[in-house]
RNA sequence: GGUGCCAUAGCUGAGUUGGUAGAGCAAAGGACUGAAAAUCCUUGUGUCCCCGGUUCGAUUCCUGGUGGCACCA
């Protein structure tokens, strides 16, 4: 039997994690998180990762994995996984993989080019330049040592040019001589599966799952973590804006408000990036029994 | 009841010495390869409250309404 690996994705809020218990309960198989803020242990709340009890009906890899300070990438995630792939589809036919961060999930399906991963140094010196320098200057610099990717990239977007300036300072080459953007061909079968709702009823959950994280002590979560605001992995949506509220900078409304609105951004961000894969089998979470018959049929056929 | 002030985009404000209007927020669209819940880009037609009047022309000036606010009774 062909190996599958089911990708449930869709926008934040939609209902993802419901029908990923009923589907790895389907397969008989763990769920593989494609989350990139549920890595971090320090704030299930905030990033509404699975509870404990549903950790107990079905075990997750990926969630609350990795401490604060820890350094990840979507390339290591995709090491990672396929790594994990490896092993499980000898025991196994189906993996389940579900989540809303869209690099991580193209990183695991499509693959990520081999850059080298930059080193501290590197970037600690490429920041204090672009405090220093600005950004302009260090765009000019990459146009004279990468023309090729200057010409394509987003020249206002500094993480771009930084980035890419890195990796000709680290390894003397163009940043663009590592960007093959070749497809890898996986040795497993990918069905994605894409959970869609009418926006207002969207936004109408997200509204409400804001609420209940507040109930839930995302205040406390975040009063925590304080001591590492500084760190990316606090960079997230719902720890900026309570630390405002902490710092007494802004009403609890007034940052639950912004909160809300920030994750409708996030949401349509996401919707953004899955309309243009038009390889995802799109349902409305409430078409559970189609959604497992499709998988099963899908799943069967190989 | 009287007097005064106000009425412009979903909201908050500008502005047009009369030639039908532009900002912030909200909203919408988009980009995306080792920080991605990150980072970056683009988008402003709306009975300028309503009925009349003056005028070649009124969102702008005038009369009268309506609504809001303030003060006086």
């Amino acid at each position: 039997m062909p190996k599958t690996v089911i990708v449930l994705l869709g926008p934040t809020a939609v209902g993802k994690t419901a029908l990923s218990l009923r589907l790895a309960q389907q397969f008989c198989c763990p769920i593989i998180s494609a989350d990139s803020r549920q890595l971090y242990r320090d704030i299930p709340i905030i990033t509404a990762a699975p509870t404990a009890e549903e950790q107990a009906r079905v075990p997750h890899h990926f969630v609350g994995t990795l401490g604060l300070t820890d350094y990840y990438s979507a390339a290591r995630y995709e090491e990672e996984v396929t790594a994990l792939l490896e092993e499980h589809f000898k025991t196994h036919d189906v993996a389940v993989l579900t989540g809303g961060s869209m690099m991580y999930i193209d990183a695991v399906c499509d693959g990520i080019d081999d850059i080298p991963t930059v080193d501290d140094d590197t970037r600690t010196l490429m920041m204090e330049r672009y405090h220093r320098e600005g950004l302009e200057a260090l765009a000019e610099e990459l146009r004279l040592l990468d023309p090729e990717y200057y010409a394509q990239c987003d020249i206002r977007n500094p993480k771009r040019v930084i980035h890419a300036l890195e990796i000709c300072h680290m390894t003397g080459k163009t940043y663009t001589s590592f960007r093959v953007r070749r497809k890898k061909e996986r040795p497993f079968r990918i069905l994605k599966i894409g959970l869609q709702r009418e926006r207002e009823d969207l936004f109408d959950r997200i509204n409400r799952r804001v609420t209940q994280m507040v109930e839930q002590g995302a205040l406390e979560e975040v009063r925590r973590v304080m001591p590492f605001r500084a760190e990316n992995s606090l960079n997230t949506v719902g720890v900026k804006e309570l630390l405002k509220v902490l710092d007494g900078e802004w009403e609890l409304n007034f940052a639950l408000d912004r909160l809300r609105k920030n994750t409708r951004v996030y949401a349509k961000k996401q919707m953004t990036w899955f309309k243009k894969d038009d390889t995802i089998h799109w349902f409305h979470p409430e078409q559970e029994a189609e959604i497992l018959a499709f998988v099963a049929r899908e799943v069967g056929e190989g």
